[in-house]
DNA sequence: CGTTGTGAAGAGCTTCACAGCG
DNA sequence: CGCTGTGAAGCTCTTCACAACG
């Protein structure tokens, strides 16, 4: 297969297949069908070998997938088979509890650098790590040769922080911000915004609860 | 139009939309075409239209849409026009940043209660919160008239802590542990894993980097 | 023999194009 | 006149069904 094009949401689900596979590792499993892993991952098996013939053929005919040796292909078509130097700019609530979350260092996500515009905060340190001044972010990530940007900042100062990151030569921002940003073509933005989960849960339940007198709506 | 089936990705694009308003009215913008408000949130402007129709006629043709109204709107057709009661269940790096987000008493999303089964955490406080054992989740819950858990425990905790959620009685699950868990079908459940936007970035990047000499590739 | 990998069919979402209407 | 609301067309992603093969 080796398609050119990629679908968003495969790429979403090879993480969930990273994880699941993860955690049959941890339980001793060494070998797992498309089936099986489909039927954890709540998707179809055809679904799964689809996706994974996007990057190559990793599976045995008959017996299925080495558990390991899958993750390592999945990490390793996705690029986090290595670890990426990361900057966060913005240390709020949402900023700090970033710095403090070990998973993405296990991940492959190293935050080197943290900034802020707050004078309070500067030089303040959060787990060993001293909170620069966004102003030094272009000179200072260009040091450190950071890639990627974490925007944590309000939705008002999102932007401002992007162009910093876009000035800094980084590759990819992910906004942590309740906002949009634009940014030169070049540089890749992921929006980060969980509430959508919290919404689409409630419109669920208000779904079942709203009385179905009409054969409509739901 | 008022059909019968909304697709997920028009409850997050909606999610969006709210966003986006929010930052419009906070501009003193108060009244937005589709096309304008498309270019913001870079999707198509009859992309908006169409969300929109599922739920009704709140435009005025030949002006647009009025900011503070498609707000309401929006967030009525969600069922986010209202407090939800949540629990929290997990009260470790991520359960207590969670806590501490006021975003998600704005957002319409009260945690009222927050279990733990370490007995070192149980009876401390969290911005005047006390960790309860998790084991009293069942009466807690129903005497809070809790509607929507969250589960921020380690992944091998998980699928416990929902058994529990289920047994109180609760209509909505949001996820955050990296684990799959499985509910009573009358539960809904929203898996949040902002790594897979890491993964995104990083695989885009990659891509960019990767020589092309042959054309195929990736 | 059982499971993968894959072309073809199918489903669902997005975009177009324009009628409808303030 | 301009923008919304919407049926129809277009397109992408998903599922099916089976050949390929360890």
């Amino acid at each position: 297969m080796k398609s050119d094009h990629i679908p968003r949401a495969t790429i979403k689900r090879l993480a969930m297949y990273v994880q699941v596979l993860e955690s049959f590792k941890r339980e001793g499993t060494q070998v797992v069908s498309s089936e099986l892993l489909a039927r954890t991952c709540n998707v179809n098996p055809s679904q799964i070998r689809k996706d994974l013939a996007y990057f190559g053929e990793f599976g045995v005919r008959g017996v299925g997938y080495h558990v390991q040796d899958l993750i390592t292909a999945i990490k390793r078509s996705l690029g986090v088979d290595r670890m990426w130097k990361c900057a966060l700019v913005g240390v709020g609530n949402l900023g700090k509890a970033l710095l403090r979350h070990r998973e993405f260092k296990y991940r492959g996500f190293d935050i080197v650098a943290a900034f802020d515009c707050d004078p309070f905060k500067i030089g303040e340190e959060v787990i060993g790590l001293e909170v620069v001044c966004t102003r030094r972010l272009k000179e200072t990530a260009r040091e450190l040769d950071i890639e990627i940007g974490l925007i944590t900042t309000p939705p008002d100062r999102a932007q401002r922080a992007a162009n910093f990151l876009a000035e800094a030569g980084i590759k990819g921002i992910i906004n942590f911000a309740p906002a949009r940003i634009t940014v030169p073509s070049d540089v890749h933005v992921e929006y980060v915004d969980f509430f959508h989960h919290l919404y689409a849960v409630s419109f669920s339940i208000t779904l079942d609860q709203r009385p179905k007198t009409q054969p409509a709506a739901v």
